[in-house]
DNA sequence: AATGAATGAGGGTTCATTCAT
DNA sequence: TATGAATGAACCCTCATTCAT
């Protein structure tokens, strides 16, 4: 009875376990139904927990993040050079997202926004502004667009690595390798340390 | 009733028109009515040229691939070197999908894959190989991880685009400079020195 | 082709007469799923018909209302004495409403106000009005609580016709009489003595 | 453990006091949850009075009933004469069922009649036969319509009065008045003229 | 050939009811 | 005994698809 609270707790992240995979697997089209099902409970148990559909994407969105949020807090992006910050930051989502399939966290901008600039751009952006402080970037392009382009490649990655075309780490390895190499600025000659 | 093939055909595309118009005004989950109500047609004549609902998506998939393969034909890619081709591919995916809507091109890979592999892969793999055998391409990446991170750029670059994030023009551009500095061998002298 | 709407609005109106026979069986609970059913078509035919529930209701409530106008204007009762005006409403509205119950006439009043006050209220209470003028009605009461009582009857009478309890001519004749001796003006010597 | 079904009995008679108090409020549309929430205990635990809706219902027209029954008695209405008799017994009616809300008393008559022949026809039909043995009536009428008549007023009045449309008194007055004059006997040389 | 009409299957949601603690 | 959890059945509604004209 104590722990009341708790197991609902655990319940509703087991659910939510199991609607991020249902969903990685089934697309974003994937119904309640098949939710429910792949869960072992009853159509109805799932709406005691997630009083509709667009609450429990929410919360998973919001889980999916906070997760992400912890992984960037982890890696201590500002302690260390811009690369080896690229580095671990692509680490980081790269293995965080495989399990919250990317189509989620990357939803439908308006929809996440909220949540996502909260969580995650703020890490994001206060990286690659320290980045364009520093003139660590190339400077003929603009660091927002920088961003956008590095997010892309995360999320054609992590769509990637979902779908078995390509490994976690080679494709951890591959972006950073990628962009680091195509995005920070070559001026001084040495380019990026060896990762 | 000779030309009724022709006819037949003319009134097909004109469907595949209206249609790649209404999924990337009101997304995929546009239904047969939107499309149909668009065309000006009734929903069962809709049926008669498209036997259901995937016919048409594929139907459109082939159509834009098909566009899609004309623009890169007309680039003659082969003629020119690796980077200046790579530029001219860019563009001319960019420019080419503003109207089919990324979302309707990269469709869930399984689907699509057949069509695309015949149409698009053919000449993209072709030029990842030349530049491959040409040594033009870093070492340390397999050449068909380039490719996928290639291909995540511009699937990037041209939601961000549809979304009016990005511009026609800035997108090509940028995804081209950090490609090219960020994949190419950088042995001859420029760019930052292999990693 | 030339009669579709014609043949439409025919359908329309089976359908509304089932759904009258349907609720007045099963009470105002009853499902389209029982509607469509009773009807003989698919419940997505219904929804062809009439978008949703309330749509439907709305519509039997305005086609038993105009029912009831029509029946209520034939009735000429500005041309009779109050008493025979009494008797001729009365077996207009128990007459009409044997067939569309009650409970969907006399529904909740502020989902039907707006209509019943156009076709029902109107011309009742220009009856009334005009006993009132007269002095045909008792002065112990005002004129609005009559109208109210008179209304409970051929609730009541109506209700107990669809219920079989009653016959349709003995609740007409049984409220006219009891209502008229009820609520004239006994002013000629009549009427028990005073409570 | 001794008092146990006292106990028991005791909760129940608040269960029941909440149920009737949430669906006058709500309407008899207020679900267990509703109820149960008001009472301040889980679901199940309502289920463990009553097994299940319809039993509660059943025993929330019970109590009404034996209230009503209880008032009537009260009223002795033997000892009086038939105008007298009704003016109590309507005003016994109207006041108590403003607790228990006409629709629950006036449900669906199936479902009642078992219950309400036992404590309400049976005082009410006495009184109805002593007045047609004194001859208190008018005689074109039978009396069992004039009963129904009368409940049909008392339905209208009380439906009025929890509507606020009617005052308590006002609708007790007017009903009696009412149907006095519109059913006695007007031997006495009144009535209107024949209609 | 084109269409209006009809439909079955499924989606999200609620609610009375049962189970297990 | 009282309760939180679980559930199945039903409801309203939508949509891709088929039928009949």
């Amino acid at each position: 009875m104590a722990r009341n609270p708790r197991l609902r707790d655990h319940v509703a992240k087991g659910l939510l376990d199991t609607a991020a995979r249902v969903l990685a697997e089934r697309g974003e089209q994937a119904g309640m139904t098949d939710i429910a099902e792949a869960a072992g409970v009853a159509r109805a148990t799932l709406y005691r927990y997630f009083p509709n559909r667009d609450a429990l994407l929410e919360a998973l969105t919001e889980t999916a993040l906070a997760e992400l949020a912890e992984r960037i807090a982890d890696a201590h992006l500002d302690t260390v050079p811009i690369p080896e910050a690229i580095a671990r930051l692509t680490r980081a989502m790269v293995g965080a997202t495989s399990k919250y399939r990317g189509l989620v966290i990357f939803r439908k901008p308006p929809d996440v926004a909220k949540e996502a600039d909260r969580h995650f751009t703020g890490p994001l952006g206060d990286l690659f502004a320290r980045g364009a402080a520093e003139g660590a970037f190339r400077q003929d392009l603009p660091p927002t667009v920088l961003v956008e382009l590095y997010i892309a490649l995360l999320e054609g990655a992590i769509s990637r690595v979902l779908q078995g075309r390509l490994g976690t780490e080679e494709a951890s390895t591959a972006i950073t390798k990628v962009f680091l190499q195509g995005a920070l600025n070559g001026r001084n000659g040495s380019g990026p340390p060896g990762l």
